[in-house]
DNA sequence: CCAGTTCGTCAACATCGTTGACAAACAGCG
DNA sequence: CGCTGTTTGTCAACGATGTTGACGAACTGG
């Protein structure tokens, strides 16, 4: 009944993702799209709601190819750093799309699929269900937190990324001494090596006090 | 010399802040603020760079109202976690104001002092330079990241925001046991309580952390 | 073969940030 | 006083965005 469907979700969503691995998420728009798609921009709006729609769908189709298989003879503690790892990872990917996801959690197959995983770690390394979900919403938040905060400058490329961090730190070397002279005493230490490092040692700090809470 | 200037950064920032504090931050538009200025939208070039420039500006101001000041009698753990629920609280205000400039640090004024603060308590409490700028750099990651976030649920009126985290366990409680049996069950304490209290406790997790690695 | 429904097309709307040409309003100088 | 140069706001326009409503093509069930 009706006129057969040319589209579909499934289709639209794997042009966006070629659009958006090709050109980046920036591009990702209803025109640019209709274009890849070869019909009009306005046709989407029988398959989503509007763009946000079409985002969450695009966002949890990324999150597929994090690894979250259980690794033999691999304790808790590095089984939850290697899943946070790797949602990061794979979130800042696409930086300017994560940054239009994260927002909420989309509740899709892949990112339940990383629920379960990473619950399913805390589980088994003895924290009961109130606990796990404590531990787990404190990692959720640093690490999609941070891969949010990270997005915009991931999305540079790498030179332009290193010569900004560098002006950072020279503005923050250049302060006044009388009036910031905890900054200026460490600006050389800022933002220095990259937002992963930083990430990770971040992680660590949190996955120490878990184990130390536990 | 040249024409009188009526308009001026400062008097443009308390403009926006206005219109941000009546109508929210997805009101700040350049013709928005051109008209609450009685002057013409493209006026405001004149005294920013661009949009981004000015969203600086104005998110530098909110910070104003974080307490910064140093507590006498207050360890330098306490003085810390002070310190960062009050950059939370004050980037939660204006939740989506906040999330056009969590990508950088503005690096003016009101975000040095609140810097300067924190390296200071972090100093204070034995770290050297960096370790502390490491410290550093976890706790804002964590702590803006998680207010990026944060901000969207944020925006939204207490009830609608309590509805939409109910419907959030809702579909985690409805999911398929066989595939996803961990989740299912601690879906009934996924998103109970508030976002802040959750952030505390992330929050919390990371100051044991950083003790225990001092 | 007609009626109903689905789905892509088309044209349009409102809004956004941004730019370049222009004119008003001043300061300094001969 | 008048000319020059500079600053600064105005105006009109451009291109891009998401979104909507009317239309017609293409199918299915009766």
């Amino acid at each position: 009944m009706g006129r057969p469907a040319t589209l579909s979700r499934e289709r639209i969503v794997e042009a966006a993702v070629a659009l958006v691995t090709r050109d980046g998420a920036e591009h990702l728009t209803v025109r640019s799209l209709g274009d890849a798609l070869g019909c009009d921009p306005s046709a989407l709006y029988r398959h989503f709601r509007n763009v946000e729609d079409l985002h969450r769908a695009v966002g949890d189709h990324f999150l597929s190819d994090v690894d979250i298989v259980p690794h033999p003879r691999e304790g808790w503690r590095a089984a939850v750093r290697r899943l946070c790892v790797g949602l990061r990872a794979a979130q800042l990917r696409q930086p300017r799309l994560a940054a239009l996801v994260h927002a909420a959690p989309t509740r899709l197959g892949n990112e339940l699929a990383f629920t379960e995983a990473l619950l399913r770690e805390l589980r088994r390394g003895g924290f009961r269900a109130p606990a796990a979900v404590k531990a787990y919403h404190s990692l959720i938040e640093l690490t999609v937190g941070s891969a949010a905060i990270d997005a915009a400058m991931a999305a540079l490329a790498p030179d332009d990324r290193s010569a900004e961090y560098r002006r950072w730190r020279e503005d923050y070397a250049a302060l006044d001494a009388q009036q910031f002279p905890t900054v200026r005493g460490v600006a050389t230490h800022l933002y220095r090596g990259t937002a992963d490092e930083r990430f990770e040692d971040a992680l660590d700090l949190m996955l120490t006090g878990l184990v130390a809470r536990r």
